[in-house]
Parts: structure tokens; C-alpha cells; sequence
DNA sequence: TCAAAGGGTCACATTGATGTGAAGGTCAAG
DNA sequence: CTTGACCTTCACATCAATGTGACCCTTTGA
């Protein structure tokens, strides 16, 4: 597919696109006339990166990530990393954690805080109005 | 304590106490010589606003949810929520999950990449040096 | 009393992720 | 053959989070 239907599928602007392969995250091919032609597994690949660049990782880092999350089969990995590679992986890793933790630690919060204000709030009002806008957050599935 | 001792309490340059008390993030109070006076619970809040930044939140959103991270004893909420800060949480709320779990993701992804690396390099030399660089992440403690 | 350490404001520079527009090539449809 | 939709590169602009330095004041200790 061409830039315009991965920038469609995606929600990313094609400048960001373009962004992400100057960054080395996308490697697209191109056709004769000189067009980026994107496979199908772009479309998950670019919501992934847009997934981590909205948490904060910059693109250097998701760059160096972008192996590991892609070892759907469990196959051999084709480039057998360096050590130092994985050092690299293994401070992240524990980076991550450390951002999960503080995330969730403030999801349950708002969560905490959105359900003490229903609580407080006139529940009959809450019963006949509240039920289209009611937050759903699981505490168990992560 | 003033803004020296923060800064290293929290490992927090004294430009960026300056910039997130400019963003409203963090009001100290003043001592008579116009030097700023913070208390104690601005290192775990100046620790908290880091963490959060650092997951890509920005400053105008931790602004909105700072009320909610301390509401430590389950009193009453002193500025009770207009409809429209509920509203703003709960996409916040909504928003912050989606990052969650594309970082679980992730995560995960590593450890498992560490982890069949690891099995399938040499065992020997892995028992031998690896005891010290092991890595520890916990699927169940989120 | 003087120096050093720390505090204050102001302001400009930088970096990463973006927005936006100019100038031009490709291609399908009318 | 021309128009419009799509693509290309290049380049400058913006925004938030930071770095950095200038310049001056306050406190403390020798």
C-alpha cells in the first residue's frame, strides 16, 4: 500500500511517516515510479510506534525495541543480538517497568478518586444519568 | 527546605522546579526573602510529576490529575468536580489504561526475547557469569 | 568585611515530535 | 491534454520540556 492508505489505517499523518523511516523505525520499499510501498504489517507496526512514542519512549529507544516486538513466530532471531545489545534491552525493560508501575499507581488513583466522587455524589441522580458515561477500568486484566 | 535541597532530593534540576511551579504543577510558598519554601510532600509529588512526564503525559494533564494523587486520606474532596473535570478523568483515565497496556505489551515482548535469548545461548557460560546481570521484571505484581 | 554558596529573575538555545507549505513528478479519469 | 489526487523532497515553524548563562541579591562563615 501507498503512504496515503497507511497514513488512513493508521490515524498518523504521512509526514510522521515519513518522520518514522527518517528515524529508522520503517523501512518501506519503493516502487519504480518512486513511491513508499508499505506492507500489510506496517498498519500494526506504526500503531505500536505510536503506542510508545505516546508513552514517552523516544524514538531511538523504540528503534532499538522494534526487534523484540516482533518475534511473533518464536523463531530463531535472525541477528543474534550483541551483548551490549542486550544490557541496552534489559535497562529498558526495567525503565518500562518503572513507568508502568507509575501509571498504574495513577490510574488507580483517578479510578479511586472518579469512584469516591460517584459515591458521594446524589445516587439517584447517578443511577438514571450516569449510565452512558460510566468508566470502565479493569484493575485485573493488565 | 528551599530549592536547592529538592532538587537533590529528587534529583531535580532547579530549572525544572521553577518550570513546573510556572505550570502550576507545584505552588511552594515563600519565605520573607522571596526564596522559595517547600514542604515536605513535594518530594514524593515533584517525584511523582517526574514519573509521569517521563510517561509522556504532559504538563497540562498531570495539572488536571494532580488533585486526584492526593487524596491520601479518603476525605472529602475540597473543590468538588464540576461535570466537566469528571469528564476530562475519565478520558484521561481511559487514555492512561491504553498506554498501560501497550507498555505491558512491550514489556513483555522484552522479557520474553531476554528470556529465549538467554535459553539459547551456551547454558554453561550463562550459569557461570549470567547470576550477576540477571534480570528481574514481574508479570504478577502489576 | 569579604568570599562562597545558594537564591531570584530573565532570556535565549536546544532537542524531539510535529505542523505546514512550496515546488515539482506520476497517474487515472474526463 | 488537462485536471485533480496522490506522491516526492526540502525547509522552515511550532510546542513542550529542558539546558545554560547573565546578572543581581541574601545568608553564612572565616
Amino acid at each position: 500500500m501507498r503512504i496515503g492508505e497507511l497514513a488512513d489505517r493508521t490515524g498518523t499523518p504521512r509526514r510522521l511517516l515519513r518522520y518514522y523511516e527518517e528515524q529508522g523505525l520503517i523501512v518501506p520499499g519503493r516502487s519504480p515510479n518512486g513511491y513508499r510501498d508499505y506492507h500489510e504489517g506496517y498498519v500494526d507496526r506504526v500503531l505500536q510506534i505510536r503506542g510508545l512514542l505516546d508513552s514517552g519512549l523516544p524514538t531511538r529507544v523504540i528503534k532499538q525495541l522494534l526487534p523484540c516486538l516482533h518475534s511473533k513466530p518464536r523463531a530463531i532471531h535472525i541477528t543474534d543480538p550483541t551483548p551490549e545489545t542486550i544490557a541496552t534491552l534489559e535497562r529498558e525493560l526495567e525503565r518500562i517497568s518503572e513507568r508502568i508501575q507509575c501509571l498504574v499507581r495513577s490510574r488507580d488513583a483517578i479510578a479511586d478518586y472518579l469512584e469516591t466522587t460517584r459515591r458521594s455524589q446524589q445516587p439517584a441522580a447517578v443511577a438514571a444519568a450516569g449510565s452512558g458515561a460510566t468508566a470502565r477500568y479493569e484493575t485485573a486484566g493488565v
